[in-house]
DNA sequence: GCAAGGTC
């Protein structure tokens, strides 16, 4: 028997579906296990749920109250089965016993790599003959499978070396800090409630903390700007300075001299503005943020579900290329029965292009809608959640159309007036063509027409104006601004940025209102302890610098144990700068747990 | 009871 592993259930069932020419479903240990029959032999594909292993300390390095944090520096983590993970690998076991083939289909990245190996590890407990090979698929699609089972490979251990390496240093920096913050104020904490570090949530709340204390410490300015009414070839037209005058004086003294002036430039250019790209998880969690007001965990939950029922392709994906083997015409017609269904048919008729990104995961396509739907239907489906899965659906929808329609077309449109030495300015644009803007409103640009008026013509200033403004402090910090400084950073992988700011927020660090991210007293004084007596720890670059030592086990081949030694001896210098100021943490964490009570 | 990473 042919025993294949995959990541997800749902790439079993492909590998089925595409090997086999039919295919039956059973359970094991209640794991859905699809039979077929593949070059005469019998051939069972088993869907795994992401990891089956993790690392943890033993047991009584487990007791927080006995052990003092520092230990677990000495320790050694070890690799045990999840307990969720125990009816997956009893299936697993089962069917490896009777296997005398293993391929491994699992994802096409180093996290893949690494279950990969956990799946062997469990093979290897029932049946030492057996050969194992691995399998590498860009997408699932009959193509890249059928490819992908013809020219097996081999494990990769240094991709598996590097995934188990950052799980222990994860976990080793993680319990060792959330211990030391936890302990200092335990007496003051409420059952089951506990500090938390870690090396992506930390620095996100550093983020947001440096936001909210530039906002606070912000001190406002007054500048002056002119303000215009021009008149040129007969048109009206509002024009401003862009120098900032220090004092109402210097505006006026300016403002006398706006009298008379003469036409320096008079721009009308077209511009193309381009559709989006394909979609990939942190852009379609950006714009939910922002467009449609539902935040990222919530958008990726629902895109989940989506997922699920068919609706939408797998939604964490790194990829904004849509794969040669995709059927784009095959989508737009199965669009066709739905609200979307005229512009489906619209773009059928002519010939379109898809944008393309320049980032492809190896493992998955772009977010793309796999199946048409009424609002109705969708609405019916998910109940109560009805109107925010209609939400994320109607705008998967609407991206892809999006990425296969024309540019908009505008003029923009700049006209530059100089009286004596001050200049004045007026900036415009008119809509020429709307293109995806039909399709995709929130992108949508207003029509704020100039007059045309030529080079050289003279200018008379109606009415000057001297305007007091005030430099403003910067804006909250958003989700979506959040997501891109983390992607910027590379804090978090696409499937996890939206669980570092939920984090956050569950530990009463953050708040999130209305798409902006507010930190707490307690997420405050948290970060400002770290950023004054370990800033190594809550800087945006620390995920990047471990994420760099880790890919040297995969270039260099440095050996891990070396490694570990060394981000070990690291942060324990780290955390030996908090002890020493234990108790003045200690003092500004429960100020801050005090007035959050009240 | 700690993390981050898969996935449900």
């Amino acid at each position: 028997m042919i025993l294949i592993v995959a990541e997800k259930r749902s790439v079993a069932q492909a590998i089925a579906k595409y090997l086999g020419r039919s295919y039956r479903v059973q359970r094991i240990h209640g794991v859905p296990v699809y039979s077929f029959s593949y070059g005469g032999r019998e051939a069972a594909a088993l869907g795994l749920s992401g990891h089956i292993m993790d690392f943890d300390f033993a047991a009584r390095q487990n007791v927080w109250t006995w052990l003092p944090p520092e230990e677990l520096f000495n320790a050694t983590p070890l690799l045990v089965v999840r307990r969720e993970a125990l009816d997956y690998v009893k299936a697993l076991r089962a069917l490896a016993a009777k296997a005398d083939e293993v391929y491994l289909a699992l994802d096409a990245d180093v996290e893949g790599e690494a279950i990969a190996y956990e799946a062997a590890l469990v093979v290897r407990s029932v049946n030492k003959r057996a050969p194992i090979r691995r399998v590498l698929f860009n997408a699932v699609t009959p193509r890249e499978i059928t490819a992908a089972f013809q020219r097996p490979t081999k494990l990769d251990l240094k991709k598996v070396e590097k995934v188990f390496t950052r799980m222990q240093i994860d976990l080793t920096l993680g319990a060792a800090f959330t211990r030391f913050l936890t302990l200092a104020v335990r007496e003051h904490l409420e059952r089951g409630r506990f500090l938390s570090y870690g090396p992506c949530q930390t620095p996100v709340l550093g983020m947001v903390v440096t936001r909210e204390l530039q906002r606070r410490n912000f001190k406002p300015e007054k500048y002056y700007i002119l303000k215009a009414l021009v008149e040129v070839e007969g048109h009206r037209i509002e024009m401003s300075s862009d120098v900032r005058y220090k004092s109402r004086e210097e505006g006026e003294r300016a403002a006398a001299s706006v009298k008379h002036g003469v036409v320096k430039t008079a721009l009308y250019k077209p511009h193309e503005v381009e559709p989006p790209e394909p979609l990939e998880t942190v852009e379609l969690e950006r714009r939910a943020s922002r467009w449609l007001g539902i935040n990222a965990k919530k958008t990726l939950d629902i895109a989940e579900e989506l997922y699920r029922a068919g609706y939408i392709s797998y939604p964490r994906t790194e990829t904004t290329i849509y794969p040669q083997t995709l059927d784009l015409r095959e989508i737009l017609r199965d669009l066709a029965e739905t609200e979307h269904g005229p512009y489906a048919e619209e773009l059928l008729r002519r010939s379109f292009k898809p944008t393309r990104g320049d980032s492809d995961d190896g493992a998955h396509p772009p977010i793309y809608p796999t199946k048409g739907a009424t609002k109705a239907e969708i609405m019916k489906i998910f109940g109560k959640a009805g109107a925010q899965a209609w939400a994320i659906y109607d705008f998967v929808v609407r991206h892809f159309l999006a990425t296969l329609s024309p540019p908009a077309l505008v003029e923009k449109q700049k006209i530059a007036a100089a009286f004596g030495g001050v200049e004045m300015y007026a900036e415009g644009q008119r809509v020429i063509s709307e293109g995806y803007w039909r399709i995709y409103p929130w992108e949508r640009q207003r029509d704020k027409p100039l007059p045309r008026v030529s080079p050289g013509a003279p200018a008379r200033a109606i009415k000057v104006e001297v305007v007091e403004r005030e430099t403003e402090p910067p804006p909250q910090m958003t989700e979506s601004e959040l997501l891109a400084l983390m992607k910027k950073y590379g804090i978090g992988t696409d499937a996890t940025m939206q669980d570092h700011i939920h984090t956050n927020v569950k530990r009463g660090y953050m708040k999130l209102a209305k798409g902006r991210c507010v930190p707490t007293d307690l997420g405050i004084a948290l970060a400002t302890a770290l950023f004054q007596h370990a800033p190594e720890l809550i800087e945006p670059t620390v995920r990047a610098k471990i994420e760099a030592a880790l890919n040297s086990i995969v270039r260099n081949s440095t050996p891990p144990p070396k490694l570990i030694a060394e981000v070990k001896a690291e942060f324990r210098t780290y955390y030996e700068n908090l002890k020493a100021r234990r108790e003045e943490i200690k003092k500004a964490l429960l100020n801050a747990l005090n007035t959050h009570r009240q």
